[in-house]
DNA sequence: GTCTATACAACGATAGAC
DNA sequence: GTCTATCGTTGTATAGAC
């Protein structure tokens, strides 16, 4: 049997799932479990025995299928950034500012919700210095601020928003949505809730949306 | 001698140094590398032997002054803590609010510029779900919120600003500010600038203040 | 191809020397 | 009081069994 109808979710690689059902299997169970582990540890925290025991597998055969701890980290972070490469992608001249703008907002802040493992891994990775992404921040990313930059000058120069440097705009969305992933205990200790709920993350769009669309002369 | 006349920096712990003045050296020596070894490589991937090199002591010497790792992390947390409470609580029911509001903003990210190590730091102990500071969080941080809820409120109803969320408003505020010590690498990368420069931070004043007090009416 | 017994380095911590 | 030789444990990784 060549094909998968494997139901299974892949672990979020872009390459398509190669080798047998059970090294499918496998690294998909490594995946899932390593995406817990290093988003609750750390890199340096998380341990191949913890990964392997949430797996299932023996700690050895974890080795068996990845080598090191490094290529399960890295397979990890590649998913992570494919997932947001796919998910934010829309903001274009044609757009209605408003529209587009609080559509990226609400976008990134369900991603804080429904992804926060994922999200905290991203952050770590940052706050480490990037070892792995900085070529990714300073290609990718850059290149994608740089198209969104362009946009924002034009809606600028027709009168549609403030001329705000579009650089520290997109920080500071960044950082306000991902914010109620990587900070949720923060956030749930000061609101007074055990987690954070769906209402709370509504609020958050509200709030957010309307400083930032306000805040940049963004007319609904 | 009981009294100590050390012009050395104690640490940022908030009891007055105590012990001999071998003691106290060491102490602040092992402090300062903990806090640049805790912000590099996280809590896990700190080592008391990299912490003992950078503070030019054996190993087992680090154990002698602290008995733990963890004491260590301890009463580094501890003196961001103290910083952090210390540094910023000025905004009280008769301030000017647009006044109150940017000094808040500009206080944050210089504390971001000046001390990006601390901001690494607590933002790690966050994501890991604050094992440590979740008492802080909790009561002291609720509280410290709860009374700027007030404040906020009150100019409210005054139509000094909008009645935006208190809560998410500090959220955003702190998550805009403290990404440029935090994610100090994505944001270089994407501006493509070797490290962050006077001038970003300025530009980061600028637009996060600007964005927030239109965003919120606050009038200037 | 799949899995595990084993190796070996590095960790935090302490008992004991100075 | 200060410092270090040493220990037990746990980490990643591999050689070899199935």
């Amino acid at each position: 049997m060549v094909h998968s109808f494997d139901i299974e979710d892949d672990g979020g690689a872009d390459e398509a799932p190669q080798g047998g059902r059970i090294r499918q299997r496998n690294k998909a169970r490594i995946i899932a479990a390593a995406e817990k582990v290093f988003a609750e540890r750390g890199y340096d925290g998380a341990t191949t025995a913890e990964i392997a025991e949430i797996a299932g597998l023996a700690k050895s055969n974890v080795h068996y299928y990845f080598g090191t701890k490094e290529a399960i980290y890295r397979e990890v972070v590649a998913g992570i950034v494919d997932l947001w490469l796919k998910a934010f992608g829309e903001i274009t001249a044609e757009d209605d500012p408003a529209t587009a703008i609080s559509a990226y907002i609400r976008q990134k802040l369900l991603y804080s919700r429904k992804r926060p493992l994922a999200s905290r891994i991203f952050a770590t990775e940052i706050i480490r210095g990037a070892p792995i992404l900085r070529p990714f921040l300073e290609v990718d990313l850059r290149d994608w601020v740089e198209a969104k930059a362009k946009v924002l000058a034009l809606w600028a120069a027709q009168g549609r928003m403030d001329a705000v440097s579009p650089h520290h705009f997109f920080f500071m969305i960044w950082a306000a949505t991902q914010t109620y992933a990587d900070f949720a205990s923060q956030i749930s200790a000061v609101l007074g809730h055990k987690r954070l709920r769906e209402a709370d993350f509504e609020q958050a769009i509200a709030t957010v949306t309307a400083i930032v669309l306000k805040g940049c002369g963004i007319k609904a």
